[in-house]
DNA sequence: GAAGTTCTAGTGACCGTTCGGAAAAGATAG
DNA sequence: CTATCTTTTCCGAACGGTCACTAGAACTTC
């Protein structure tokens, strides 16, 4: 825990720098595993020296737990604002969301790879349960959703809590294999899945 | 490499021990962590002493290949006996195969759970070069299933690559969620993946 | 010169692996 | 059944290496 720069200006910088090397060490940790990664590797990555991060960083734990908080807070509040939207059917609503997921997992992918990798981590150790939380609040909206669209018509599925998993089991599974400038973008994944989900209304 | 035992009495007893050694490391390696399970837990787990596992195993990644191949390799023979199966029709043959699966995954979770978690490891190495092509195979043969059902018109989907690739994310995320004794058993799960895809049809 | 940033050079702990030999189990012979 | 030899199993102690993390000095910026 290094002490923070107190002038505005500079705190800025330092939050940028702090960024950066957060953004490094999920690409690291997502590419290569967040135990086979060191800081050695993260020093090379970000030109920093190992001592020189340790001024941006406390631990490499707590790496972990920022990439982890950024992901989850972000989508949470997208998926919230999206739920409460009355402008739309409930199947709308799960279409847009769906869009708005799938495109969030794959530009944070690297991300994403290394929450499902220290899996075991989160779920255990208690200072994880804020993201745990919002883990499972994400569910219970999309499990809102699900049940709405079933009430209007627009789904139509036989199991709800089958469902809910295959479709947190096929997102989730997007960042193991998409791939840039491969030939499936996030709008045909994401209108793929819906279709599997909505076919019978088409 | 310790010299293997020649008299097939005691052989047999010593494929057994070192079966022992390896489920027990997939339970570890699945729960905690490949990396964060070191060879003294493993020790702890099986009674044996550290330098005692060395006389059953090789190395640690030697675990780890071991783990993986056993998953891949009969999941992989039902598959290709199902797909052969011809007193089915293409949809029943899906149908068949997603039980299988579904099962496997769930018999054998502690190592699917290794196996996603190591997954830039199996990715890379040269060594590895087996496993990917079982995997990718088994994909094949899923692909050939969705397109003859699709032919036969007991499916019905708009992209057939999408599709593959949801059936994969929801299938491999099972080890993630499933738990014994909760509410979802093996048929549920596939049955539910199933009407997914067959919807259409009922 | 003060605040902030980065570097150099450790330090202690842990971990995978090895090795020699003890203990145990099995085979052989009397 | 006993004694001896061989094979197999297991142990205990150590070794070399890596890694996360730290302390303090040097440098840069304002």
């Amino acid at each position: 825990m290094p002490s923070l720069p107190t002038k505005p200006a500079l705190r800025e910088r330092y939050d940028r720098r702090q960024e950066e090397v957060v953004d490094a060490a999920a690409e690291l940790f997502g590419a290569n595993g967040f135990q086979a990664t060191s800081m050695a590797d993260l020093s090379s990555a970000t030109g920093l020296t190992v001592g020189g991060l340790y001024h941006y960083v406390g631990s490499k734990d707590e790496l972990l737990f920022r990439i982890c908080h950024g992901l989850m807070e972000p989508l949470l509040d997208h998926a919230r604002a999206i739920a409460a939207d009355g402008s739309l059917t409930p199947g709308e609503r799960l279409r847009a969301l769906l869009g708005e997921w799938v495109g969030h997992v794959i530009a944070r992918r690297h991300s994403m790879l290394v929450f499902g990798q220290e899996r075991h981590v989160i779920e255990r150790e208690p200072r994880w349960r804020e993201i745990r939380r919002a883990r499972k609040e994400f569910e219970r909206v999309l499990d809102d959703l699900l049940e709405q669209g079933r009430a209007s018509g627009e789904l139509s599925y036989d199991d709800r809590a089958v469902t809910l998993l295959a479709l947190l089991g096929m997102v989730n599974h997007v960042p193991q294999w998409y791939r840039p400038r491969g030939p499936l973008g996030p709008d045909e994944i994401a209108d793929g899945y819906w279709r599997l989900l909505a076919r019978a209304g088409s």
